[in-house]
DNA sequence: ATCGCGGCTGCAATCGATTACATCAGAGCT
DNA sequence: AGCTCTGATGTAATCGATTGCAGCCGCGAT
């Protein structure tokens, strides 16, 4: 005797669906993916019978029978990081609206787990926010993947990026035209490709410019532009503008010039990098140059789909997004109060 | 005739394993995930057996198998919400020392989609952040559940929360003592349940210390804050204070009184909610009241991976996670150069 | 009448693990 | 020797879908 509960209790699996619909398992399955190769009663009556009995699709029996796990993976050095969360939220509307589940880990895992992670048979493709892992173990998954703001050349995987260097050129010609001659770039993690980007351009423009560029280390978080800011403070001569790796550090540095009582723009030009949500309403509002972050996630998330539905591999290369500097208030022309030192 | 190309191009299963170690599939299987099953040389054996073959589990299999998904699901109304990054990182860090994955959708979807999230066999608990779901779906799923921050009656499941109410209370009690007596409130959404109980708790503060309080309409946005900071200024007696339901809204107000030419706090005092990760930077630093939002984060992951191994069910309500006000630079006694309107 | 063909449908194998149950060897005891 | 008991291992069913292959039916052409 069957017991009616387990009928009703139960989640229903295929099985149930096909013996409400007077049809076989095969033919229910069809229906639901591939609904031209069934008649049109059958189908309807199928339908139907879906819709009585509750039935969703179990998705580890689907995954296991087509070896594939409609799912993408995101890797990131830190998940708390605001600057990511813009390009989490891409990347999970290109997956979701094709129907793929977006699994996130932190990228920073001990060597095993973190190989685990792209062996394990629950992801398909994997988009990856950190350039700083073992190559051994990224190139060793054998997935889809691309990189996106970071890269690593050592990775066999497309990047897309912005150019760090043309962007941090335009952040320097800015500082330049104001009238800047004497500036701060405060870097970048030291073996961190953007930061390496960043500070190169800096240089390149300081130099095609004629301009005095003194570099400070920093890490982009805010303790570092603090830091850098008292560092600055004590130069002599002040040079009168910065140009910060990121925008933490230029928010770190502006408010340290704030307690100790200096003005931006007024006492010293401040400009950033990144353009996060927050840029636009600091006080002052913070110049710097634009990342479209959004953008680099719905590209990444359509390669990968790409390269998952067509079977063909992803391009070795993309060209660099496009970038612009945002002027805003934080910078400004150099002060004229102070003494042009000739030497 | 058996190519050996697949041997060793094909991702190899137990079975392959089995062979190399010249045991049976169930004794691989036990010497993986239940070591003391087996023979101490045997182990040995297979323990080299997966070595040689790079084996790795497939998970599909296994959790068709076992019937679950060694994986969590965060649902979120807006992914890049700033304030979401912390929680998520604070729930991947328990999850993944659990061996669970995660992941994250946003929950604002077409609800056939939304459902279908809580029934493919892919989630064995979820993470709620957000209370404006259909219930009818929410309780559908089945499936441990928590929510974070923001709660709804109708859903059966605890929620991890601060006492909203209270927390507002501290905010209005500090501009009381620093002596304001007109104050603002800009709210929150107007039926969001977190808006509600702030609101509340600012009423009850305000009419226990004798203060007259003001509400303007917002909806926890920089854009709100701006609008609200308008709608302020051209009060008359204008309030001293201003209690908004969010740092965001903060900013944005705090943003637009620096481009009217008012000052904070010299002006006008302003009081937060969250203290989200600038608050602490930002110019003035906002006086505001702090959620632990990693603590949040910590106990809900941890609630749900009991109720998963021990296969109880949570617990009906939690206790609210304590807060408090952390004071910044953005409150001061109320300006005295004003004259006190009696009327 | 026969054949071929196209359109639907069903049967049963398959994906890769876990696990209930059976088996077996050896130890310990009478 | 005969019996039981324990611990290690193997056999085969199972989880719930997909899909290659084959069968069936009806129709038009030969």
């Amino acid at each position: 005797m069957t017991r009616p509960e387990d009928r009703s209790r139960r989640r229903p699996k295929i099985a149930d669906v096909a013996a409400t619909a007077g049809v076989s398992t095969a033919t229910v399955s069809r229906a639901l993916s591939n609904p031209g190769l069934v008649g049109e009663a059958t189908r309807a009556r199928v339908m139907d019978a879906v819709e009585v009995t509750g039935y969703r699709i179990n998705s580890a029996a689907r995954d296991l029978r087509q070896r594939r796990a409609r799912s993408l993976l995101i890797l990131a050095p830190n998940l708390s990081n605001t600057f990511f969360g813009t390009i989490f939220a891409a990347i999970q509307k290109v997956a979701g609206e094709a129907g793929l589940a977006v699994q996130i880990s932190d990228s920073r895992l001990e060597s095993s787990r973190l190989a685990t992670l792209g062996h394990d048979g629950r992801t398909d493709a994997i988009v990856l926010l950190d350039g700083a892992l073992d190559p051994e173990i990224v190139n060793g998954w054998r997935l889809p993947l691309v990189q996106l703001c970071e890269w690593n050349e050592d990775y066999d995987a497309p990047a897309i990026t912005i150019d760090n260097a043309a962007a941090a050129r335009l952040a320097v010609d800015h500082l330049a035209q104001l009238g800047h001659r004497r500036i701060v770039h405060v870097e970048g993690p030291p073996d961190n490709v953007l930061a390496i980007h960043r500070r190169a351009g800096a240089q390149a423009g300081a130099t095609a410019r004629g301009l005095e560029l003194t570099l400070l280390p920093g890490d982009f978080t805010m303790e570092s532009g603090e830091t850098a800011a008292r560092r600055w403070a004590a130069m002599t001569p002040r040079p009168t503008a910065v140009f910060c790796a990121s925008d933490e550090c230029a928010f770190g540095f502006i408010a340290e010039c704030a307690a100790m009582g200096l003005a931006v723009p007024a006492d010293v030009s401040v400009v950033g990098f990144d353009d996060v949500d927050f840029a636009g309403r600091f006080l002052p509002a913070l110049t710097t140059v634009h990342q479209p972050r959004a953008e680099i996630g719905r590209i990444g998330a359509e390669r990968l789909l790409a390269a998952l539905e067509g079977g063909r591999p992803l391009g070795p290369r993309a060209e660099p997004v496009p970038t612009r500097l945002v002027v805003r208030a934080s910078t400004a022309a150099p002060p004229t109060t102070s003494p042009r030192p000739k030497q």
